[in-house]
Order: structure tokens, then sequence, then C-alpha cells
DNA sequence: CTCTTGACTGAGG
DNA sequence: GCCTCAGCCAAGA
């Protein structure tokens, strides 16, 4: 594994273990704070090798606050029992008062 | 090198 | 609020 082909998934796997208890971020937000906020597809894509490791995935949600990644994880409710247990309230896949539990890395970090 | 795919996003209707 | 279209960028075949 080069380490140079590993510098953008690492980054992101960074970022995602940085996520507070019970909060949310969006791949756009993580791909701005890596300085390519046209990569969020990137974001995502790169969460797909996250398995494995100490990524909480099931915090990263897309823009609109949609469970877009749900069907990468076991089950069809398993990314949704995840953040409820987390205190955070999940409806049909969406993050209901998305806004009050989102996370920025680019503000808060 | 070219083409396809995708856990995205912003703008427009 | 929902749907559609176009742009973005990296990895794999």
């Amino acid at each position: 594994m080069k380490p140079e082909t590993l510098n953008f998934f690492d980054k992101v796997y960074e970022v995602a273990k940085q996520i507070p208890y019970g909060k949310v971020t969006s791949y756009g937000a993580i791909a701005k704070y890596l300085g390519a906020a046209r990569s969020a597809r990137m974001v995502g894509y790169a969460m797909n090798g996250s398995h494995g490791k100490d990524v909480p995935a099931h915090r990263v949600v897309n823009r609109n606050g949609l469970l877009s990644g749900k069907h990468h994880f076991e089950g069809t409710n398993l990314m949704q029992q995840l953040l409820e247990s987390e205190g955070v309230v999940v409806i049909d896949n969406h993050v209901q008062n998305f806004k009050a539990v989102f996370w920025d890395p680019s503000e808060e970090l």
C-alpha cells in the first residue's frame, strides 16, 4: 500500500473518526475540509473501504440528511438504528432536525 | 489512454 | 418539497 494513494482515503477516515457522538456530517463537508470540495463523491467512495476500521460511517450522510449509504450496511435499517442509538432522530431514512445534529469539520475542527 | 461507475452537490423547473 | 440535469473527481477494467 503506497502512502500517496492512501492519503485521500486516510484523511477521510481521520475526519470521520472525529465526528462527535450523536452528531452527523455530510460528504461535502468532509470533502471541503480536505480541500476537495468537488470530491464529495470520493468521500463516499472512500467510505466504501471503511469497513474493518474505526470509522463511524453511519454518521456520514448526504447534504439532505438522507441515509444514502444505508444500503452499504448490513440489513435494511442498521444505519438508522445506529444513529437513533446515539440520540439522532431518523424517520424514513431522513435525519430529523438535521441542522441541529449537523457537525461541520471546517467549523468545529 | 479511454470509458464507466458512484455512500455527492448545486441549480433550475 | 420533489424531480431532473449537468458538473466534479478518483479508481478500476
